[in-house]
DNA sequence: TGTACATCAGTGAACGCGCGTTCACTGATGTAC
DNA sequence: TGTACATCAGTGAACGCGCGTTCACTGATGTAC
């Protein structure tokens, strides 16, 4: 609705470039892309799409930007939908009958259960921009950090934050631990303390490295599903696999 | 050695293009690889490459084994160094479990760390070849399956053993279970009942599960720090983190 | 209000490049008698 | 032993294709007075 016409109508425009950018991303993977291709689809002469985009590369990052963003929408959406309509923090008076307790710690499994399953599910929908968000750096390209790190990191943060949530409310059970907790270096300590301080959390250094670990570990799950590197055959019923081992990573934090 | 000094010539011109192409590999990338650019390199005009290799899929699949080939080789290298030299196979066949337990589960313990040491060297080393092996597709390009398969498991199987060899030996700390044991589906039984007859194992299924996700996770891990996917500075000393993490995931084994 | 000018989208040709693959060929190296 | 023949490595030209990017240009759409 902003601007004049002529702005509406380039904005159209590399809307649309980015639709087509997106469907040949899907269609032929991010390192044979092509300029040309596009235009084509866009039923315009080559060198025209240098009006909207300055180049090749430029589109990657329109492309990188766009998926990452509708990935991270996906997982905000399913979080939100597990928030009851109108609730503003803090669920309860919303009448879930029986144990409390057993009920909140459920809900905060849900959270991370909700995010995983998204993420699976965007990935296999779209394995090319799951591979071009995830998987081999696109030879000769290098995303640009200032457009590319906020909407990167959407999805670590929602996660990180369920877990930083849950440990607030002591909705977290308590971490077994592997008699290795007094041996963090202290190097790793201060990284951990600064990502602590930017993202205004609570919870203490072992809980990040396991949800670091989470993170790493439901990617590494989804990567070998989108990739194919289980088998073809091996699994018949592949979502059962990644039920049991979600339920192994949310104890892993205590959910 | 063998056969007719024609022959041997031939092969050490297939050796030389599949080390030209090993770089080409690490240089560009998988989906740029061109047989051009190794006849170039081979110091041969293009078209001479056909009298070795019938495509340029033919030679991204020698590449595809090669690099599989060369991380297994490593992975194993890591392991036998860990037995005493002399060492047959399996010297604790006579049950002193009792005697020396804690020497010997972290003797397990060192075997998974060894592998996985060895997996974040290898990839980090060589991050084109593992994005070939573990990251994005190549466009185009399907790996043919009675090539890749035996060499493309050999990591997992030889995880999977360390883990079976623990658990024969009773080396295996009891796994918390999180009351989900009972609710795995026929089918994944059935699944992992299969793997488990194939490969000779006697570890139960949810142990089999766990086998499955420390794979995939060590793989998630390693994958996020080859691809960059951790900001550049967030963490100064990656292998601290890295080391945190594979605690995390032997213990969840019971190692 | 109409008119003069500026802005912008899109054209078409061109530059220079690289690619995979085929094909008829030249010579050198091996083999059989 | 020498000679006739077969095998094979490598050549060079060609086919047909696609790519990113630049550049001078034509017209249509907007803007200022």
């Amino acid at each position: 609705m902003p601007g004049t016409p002529r702005e509406r109508a380039r904005q159209q425009t590399v809307e649309e470039i980015i639709r087509i950018g997106r469907r040949h991303l899907g269609e032929v993977g991010a390192a044979a892309l092509s300029l040309r291709a596009v235009a084509r689809d866009l039923g315009v002469v080559s060198s025209a799409v240098y009006r909207y985009v300055k180049s090749r590369d430029e589109l990657l990052t329109l492309l990188l930007v766009d998926a990452y963003n509708e990935l991270g929408d996906e997982v905000d959406a399913a979080l939100a939908a597990l928030r009851p309509a109108g609730a503003a923090k803090d669920p309860g008076a919303t009448g879930n009958a029986g144990e409390a307790s057993g009920a909140e710690a459920g809900k905060a499994g849900e959270e991370f259960y909700a995010l995983a399953w998204t993420v699976r599910h965007w990935g296999l929908r779209e394995p090319a921009r799951y591979g071009l968000l995830f998987g081999s750096p696109v030879p000769g390209y290098a995303a640009p950090a200032e457009q590319t790190i906020v909407p990167g990191t959407r999805v670590v943060v929602a996660l990180i934050q369920i877990i930083d949530r849950a440990h607030r409310q002591g909705r977290l059970a308590p971490i077994e631990s592997n008699a290795s907790a007094g041996e963090m270096s202290p190097a790793l300590r201060e990284n951990l303390d600064g990502v602590r301080a930017e993202m205004g959390l609570e919870i203490p250094e072992p809980l990040m490295v396991r949800g670091v670990l989470i993170w790493a570990a439901l990617f590494g799950a989804v990567s070998f599903e989108v990739f194919g590197q289980y088998g073809g055959n091996t699994f018949t019923i592949p979502e059962e696999l990644f039920e049991q081992q979600l339920q192994v990573l949310a104890a892993i934090v205590g959910l």
